[in-house]
DNA sequence: TAAATAGGATACCAAATGGAATCATTTTAG
DNA sequence: CTAAAATGATTCCATTTGGTATCCTATTTA
């Protein structure tokens, strides 16, 4: 029943500025290792790098066409991320998240539409 | 205008596995140290460290009471995160994103309903 | 076919990380 | 007051990371 999927390697490939940077640039459109590296500022193999953790996160697929690769977004991988996230929305506009147990008897006082 | 707040310490913090899990336990009620290093299967010394990290991304408080610190969420924190992810929410359900380029010129060509 | 292009693959490095071990400090129980 | 409880602070260690430098392979294309 495919539990959850792993979220570590997404997790993990969002962790790096450089990536996000990539993932917002292949958001426009898929584009080659040398077009990627001309706005990162450090080197092809590093870049490189950086795509293949991406790819592990399943952040990114990467497809060869004559002898050049082309990146491109998959953005569905982030869905996993972002419902992991969205558990917490619960909390949000509220300290009262760490108190939850404690007021938990009180459940009926209503709590304003936060701002 | 604080442009946009600084991402790098909450993807940070949210990288790693046990960290993610002491913000679900955290989303309960606030916990001490102690509490928090039960269920973690490490030395204090080291959750204390993840602690750290999580209070750097500004995704929990700890305050001291007597002799114990307790820890609690600060959910808001991830407000930014998830708008970040939400980006990308455009993307989703469609592997277009790569050709949203290359299509640009057939941009009246109804993309039905995907999936 | 030979040179130029675009990428892969490695080896190597310094710095950051995750964790354990230890020792010091503060608070509460007797 | 004194010991136990709870945490903080430091040091040390192995691994992972982010990057560079190099060398090698596959495509083009002149």
């Amino acid at each position: 029943m495919s539990a959850s999927p792993d979220l570590q390697p997404a997790f993990r490939a969002l962790a790096d500025p450089t990536r996000r940077d990539i993932l917002k640039r292949l958001s426009a459109r898929e584009m080659t290792l040398a077009e990627i590296t001309a706005h990162c500022d450090m080197t092809r193999a590093a870049v490189k790098k950086h795509l293949v953790v991406l790819q592990d996160g399943n952040l990114i697929q990467m497809r060869r066409s004559g002898r050049e690769t082309l990146s491109s977004l998959n953005a569905d991988a982030l869905k996993p991320v972002v419902n992991w996230l969205t558990y917490f929305e619960s909390f949000w506009d509220t300290h009262l998240g760490a108190l939850h147990d404690t007021l938990s008897d009180l459940k009926d006082t209503e709590l304003e539409d936060k701002e």
